[in-house]
DNA sequence: TCTTAAGGTATACGATTGTATACAATGAAG
DNA sequence: CTTCATTGTATACAATCGTATACCTTAAGA
């Protein structure tokens, strides 16, 4: 639960913590009751009220927290998977120069930021069980924050993107709605990448070739088939 | 509720209908009580166990009612709009010999069958938020059966994309791998498509662009570019 | 015709629920 | 030192819960 350390009041963390355990392990967030989450905080019932007026709120509080120790640590997953393709200071080559490394090296950090994001994904499965889940929960008001906090990722993806020269250029409207995909695919696969455990390397070999997928395709309508043709010449 | 008329007996219908609507109005399959469901349904509440063992097999019993009355709508729904732009029996040209020609009819099929989908999702929305809802619900049983259920629809369009001539030639894995990417992606869609309704012409082009994307990237890894590059020429 | 299984109801009970009200400890501000 | 907001607890209660038991109706099979 090392993603809850900003919450200071202690009974306030305590409800959290138990909260996002019993949201991602046993019923969903509206679906256990008052007296179960201060049971499992081991707290009295009417603590809650305390810190939190309804069940949305406390979702709300635990989405916050949980984007503010996620969202950082995936950037620089990213960033780290590139620099381990590309180290840091080597001068740029653009795609029109040299297809063909360009190519190679998307498929490779491609590859990396994979790898690692999964397990990102292992090492806090609470986390993301719970925000794919309500997602698509019964609460609008946790469905929308979290479709905000989900094109929070994409922005952030597509901005490293191209930054990192991933991609030949796209128009700004193209790029994010191809991150936004990859992120949607991305957190879907990591639901089965924690449930079906003797399926992960097949599960991870489906995001890559996902992601390879969309990118190219949207590389191809974006008018660099040439590009593409010489780089796989 | 018409996709649960298979159903011979009064009260186990009267349930799953009342359910389902639960399901997709308030709160999750597992957040509402046996009472609630009975009360809904206009029954009392031992009548539940008539039928049913627990809030798993109500799920499950839904979930193949709903699978049956949908399944077969979708795979027609995709030739529909395959001969709205190919009349059926006009004599199959092959990728190889008209690149341009089988790329635009790729596009405006895919763009036919986009509308189509998400004109049936509005026509039966509680099945579509019920199945995305438990596919990363908190019941294990029910995400198994909903995962099995999108590998079936993935299956349906491989074969159909296949047959269709939709794509040019791919080595059946991949082809069913990126068959399922586009069934995430349209499931996942279906749900924005529903609860934003004025996003949706937006959401219908993010559906039709993923899905030539992630085909496109797929017939460039391959090994399909000249032929693209062919048609886009 | 008699029996029996299936589908549905009525009543009842102990357990659990959300929450109202009152009270205790602590620590900061005055 | 006093005051008072914050954070927590204790007790209580009506409502709702799951389910056990018993009973009724209907239709099919013997």
């Amino acid at each position: 639960m090392s993603y809850l350390k900003n919450v200071k009041v202690e009974g306030k963390r305590l409800l959290m913590e138990a909260a996002l355990k019993l949201a991602a392990n046993t019923r969903s967030l509206d679906a256990f009751s008052l007296r179960e989450l201060a049971r499992n905080a081991g707290l009295n019932p009417n603590t809650f009220y305390r810190h939190f007026k309804d069940f949305d709120e406390l979702g709300l509080a635990i989405i916050d927290e949980v984007m503010d120790q996620i969202r950082q640590p995936l950037r620089d997953l990213r960033r780290e998977a590139a620099e381990s393709v590309v180290p840091a200071g080597s001068p740029p080559i653009s795609w029109q120069e040299n297809p063909r490394l360009n190519f190679v090296r998307s498929l490779q950090v491609n590859n990396a930021t994979v790898e690692l994001f999964f397990a990102f994904v292992e090492s806090n499965p609470e986390a993301f069980i719970v925000g794919v889940r309500e997602l698509h929960g019964s609460s609008p008001v946790l469905r929308k924050a979290l479709r905000k906090l989900m094109k929070g990722f994409a922005h952030d993806m597509a901005e490293d993107i191209e930054v990192l020269g991933l991609l030949p250029k796209l128009d700004p409207a193209s790029l994010l709605s191809v991150s936004e995909a990859i992120s949607r695919e991305m957190f879907h696969l990591s639901m089965n990448y924690i449930e079906e455990p003797e399926r992960r390397e097949e599960i991870c070999q489906q995001a890559g070739a996902s992601i390879v997928n969309l990118t190219m395709g949207s590389a191809v309508i974006a008018g660099h088939v040439e590009l593409l043709a010489d780089a796989l010449r």
